[in-house]
DNA sequence: GTCTATAAAAGGATAGAC
DNA sequence: GTCTATCCTTTTATAGAC
């Protein structure tokens, strides 16, 4: 819908307060009255967009990864699909975490509807240590470096780029792209005792 | 100075948009005109407290680790000193990167006047490289990875202490204190080839 | 320096015509 | 459904007394 593109666009580059319900009008090329007759008041209309930002955010457990029997396969297909979710999504970190901050009330809610369920992957770790292939750690300390590995690149972006590339864009994209495999190097050689 | 700390507070828990001078003002004990009379405009205070907050947030070279001669004693003493600066102001990563994303035109004037000099970091984990005892990859994803691990538990948390533990704030708290270490040893395995 | 009062503008929201 | 016009509150900022 042209509306929630606009409302996207304008909530995810400002954020909550910096938005203006006049841009995102604007945006989609219809006026204010409109757009409350809509979303009825601007918090309606961020909660739409926040929520859906906050499932895409949130690691998809599709199929192809539940199928996985191996921890070290689970987390190569999980970085892969996770930074490739981010290169077409590059402002969702900030825009999650930042928000999520100023207003933790809303998590409760959203975990709720967007079943994250951490269990099991929490066991399949746990299996694996059991195996003396991989270290022994907190298993949710695995879940996190890793995230860590892949989230942080995007969020820190303004920052990283300007200090280490020289500002260059394109540069920046190239060593975004070329952590699929990177960061599951890094991961790997942290984690797992016998190299394949 | 008074003023001063209230801005700050206020400014991290509610961003630059989310702010109010009223909120200041009352936090401060005085009202708002003498906010006025002391920094002009509401941009003028932030952008005081924002460079403040940049210049916390940018790793320090301290003497103590200029001295140190090997990447690897380095890095254990900047992951020690930085996630130990980090426990003391937990909110400041989310503050910053979210700022920096808003407005990327504030990091010019920011970085020429702390001063960030990253030459000296890279150079120093090239020669580690070339003697053999580091892993191959691109020093700047070193220098990434491990500020990657060292502040994204922090501006992730209310996200990661709700899910992995059940919203309990002294478990959390214990483990990001127990990072001081353990990143150390995930970073360490994933980058020497041989162990002291 | 510090205050009260107020200007001036912005921004969310609604009324009502079409 | 869509628009213009308008209301009303909030918020930054200043004027001017003390």
């Amino acid at each position: 819908m042209l509306i929630l593109n606009a409302a996207r666009d304008v909530f995810i580059e400002k954020g909550l307060d910096g938005a203006r319900m006049q841009e995102i009008a604007n945006r989609a090329n219809i006026n204010k009255a409109l757009l409350h007759y809509y979303f009825t008041s601007k918090e309606n209309l961020f909660d739409e967009i926040f929520s859906e930002a906050f499932s895409q955010f949130s690691p998809q457990l599709k199929s192809e990864l539940l199928n996985l029997t191996s921890a070290q396969e689970f987390i190569r297909l999980f970085i892969k699909l996770y930074i490739g979710m981010l290169l077409k999504r590059p402002y969702l970190p900030i825009f999650v975490l930042n928000e999520l901050q100023r207003n933790p009330v809303r998590i409760e809610s959203l975990l709720r509807q967007s079943g994250v369920e951490p269990e099991m992957i929490v066991e399949m770790i746990r299996l694996e240590m059991d195996q003396g292939t991989m270290i022994q750690m907190d298993p949710r300390e695995v879940i996190i470096n890793i995230m860590s590995l892949c989230i942080f690149p995007f969020a820190s972006r303004p920052m990283m780029q300007r200090v280490f590339w020289q500002n260059n864009t394109e540069a920046f994209d190239a060593f975004l792209a070329k952590r699929v495999d990177s960061v599951y190097g890094f991961v790997s050689r942290a984690l797992f005792v016998e190299k394949k």
